[in-house]
DNA sequence: CTGAAAGCGCTAACAC
DNA sequence: GTGTTAGCGCTTTCAG
């Protein structure tokens, strides 16, 4: 019995009388062809045994494992978790499996090179790389595609969504629906979503309304919000950088009696599945995540030059926004 | 160069001067003392060539990837998405590596040769069990505990909650707090959760209020609510199986305009943190997913007899009781 | 159309 | 304390 106790191809070669090489060709489709009857041996053999190949001796020999690394922050968050669901799946339909490393606390270098030890044949990463993970990549050598984000370092591809238009069309939208006062949550200037936030209060000739700093997490749009509602001159609307962050802001609007959407309107970020099922059901800007992953995919397979690609999101508008 | 591009042991051996051996021996500490000076040298090798082990031919030598595998329905899901980010961390803190596959609609017996013959260490199941995936994980030999559920086929591991006790503790609880019709969106009967309601009702010396069978999605809680609102006499409590049935709940009593609690209060089942940050947060039956984990995961690595195991689940009361 | 055999990178007897 | 080497299960070149 082998360590992995199991049947391996020699038994198989023996059962069908016939050498290892040609279990290989009937098995793999090629290189060789193999005569009808003596495939149907082999086959037979297969059956009857029960055997199975081994992917591990397959992936030294070959090198190349089938799989793929990805480095999410965390699958708690809905968004994320529909993000790797989609990625496990575009990855199966071409044969290759998952390997899933969520690191919101630890260190992307580390998860880098730990995945490259494995032999990953490419690496998905959603999250902003620093220098040091960058270096990482290019030293392993493992393709690498930066998803979720519009940007990339040197050498590395990556595909997003332009969160400034995004931004921009949301505010837009609030503004045309007669709002003059749309604050909001989420991260430092110069950030896209910010930016195109702030653009488009400058475009209609506004100033920029409040603006807070906070984390993208529940929690962060909830204090985001209050401290918004402690204002003396709260807003009127609000855009906050994530899902997870406008659902947080409704648990405070609501907890501050404020109405949704008469008191104040929000808009969100993400497009998750919890987003349509909030109290009021909210209005956001949806990202593909479908066709971002694909291409992510399609990138991380091909050969050529790492390309940078930005889709376009998409305003989704329900009760939350009030128009 | 190598088929994957980089450096091999050998080299390192060279540039050492030293054995292949020993470049081992210094790596995996063992089973073979190696003097400090060489120890040295082979270290000072190892960065200067930048080389990393080679995960694949280790595995192929030993019998043993360090890889585990988890089937899951969707981590898109939030309980899900929590019951995989935390899967991975335990996995990580044991130097296991994490293979994931969703099921949703494909076929059990599929994921489970799939990543047999990945070679994977042992396998996660978070889904209940047919007769042809438990054939298939005989067959296969590979160790195996089901997760999130708590009674499994013959031969296979699990651990799992008392899903019947935890509801019956819910339902007790709205009795408690006056309460006489409550209501149960979930399974068909005979699902423990199910059970756990009727049995509280009749210990009450009540009669069963009105349930509904749903699918354990938001849309299914939606869909659920909706039938019991229709309903001449709606009942003023309900107890959901899931969190998201709760969330979907959630929103079909906001949009027919019942209050909640004041009109109909709401427990759920799972303790996600999407329960948190509903409006009104849910009172839910907390699941101890991390505990859930960690004995899943030992149980995996335990040599001896499959066990089930159960869980004692967490009653956590938030807004949408009343109480 | 089939087979023999080399070798992917690593570990661990077994020698010395 | 260090080195030699067989072999994990597979693919594929090279001969027949």
């Amino acid at each position: 019995m082998s360590p992995t106790g199991r049947v391996t191809r020699a038994e198989v070669a023996a059962r069908a009388g016939v050498s290892t090489a040609v279990v290989s060709y009937t098995l793999n489709g090629g290189p060789k062809n193999v005569a009808p009857a003596t495939r149907d041996r082999v086959l037979a053999a297969v059956r009857e045994l029960g055997y199975r190949p081994n992917a591990t001796a397959r992936a030294l020999r070959l090198g190349s494992t089938g799989q793929i690394g990805l480095v999410v922050a965390t699958m708690s968050n809905p968004y994320f978790g529909q993000l790797t669901d989609e990625t496990e799946r575009a990855a199966a339909a071409r044969g290759l499996a998952l390997l899933v490393r969520t690191n919101s606390a630890r260190d992307l270098t580390t998860a880098v090179e730990q995945l490259a030890e494995r032999q990953v044949d490419g690496l998905l990463i959603a999250q902003s790389m620093d220098e040091a993970s960058t270096a990482a990549v290019r030293a392993t050598g493992v393709p690498t595609v930066l998803i979720n984000e519009a940007t990339a370092p040197d050498g590395v591809a990556s595909v997003g969504v332009d969160r400034f238009g995004g931004a921009r069309t949301a505010v837009e939208h609030l503004l045309g629906h007669g709002h003059r006062s749309v604050a909001f949550i989420g991260a430092a200037p110069g950030e896209d979503r910010r930016r195109g936030w702030s653009d488009a209060l400058r475009a209609a000739g506004l100033g920029e309304g409040p603006a807070v700093e906070a984390e993208y997490s529940r929690e962060g749009g909830y204090r985001g919000a209050r401290r918004l509602l402690a204002l003396d001159q709260p807003p009127t609307a609000l855009l906050a950088g994530s899902d997870e962050q406008g659902l947080g802001a409704l648990l405070a609007l609501h907890e501050a009696g404020a109405r949704v959407p008469e008191d104040v309107a929000v808009v969100a970020f993400d497009g998750s599945i919890a987003s349509a099922y909030a109290w009021p059901p909210l209005t956001t800007v949806t990202q593909p995540t479908q066709e971002m992953v694909g291409r992510a995919l399609d990138l991380l397979l091909q050969p050529g030059e790492p390309q940078q690609s930005i889709l376009a999101p998409a305003l989704v508008r329900r009760r939350s926004c009030g128009c």
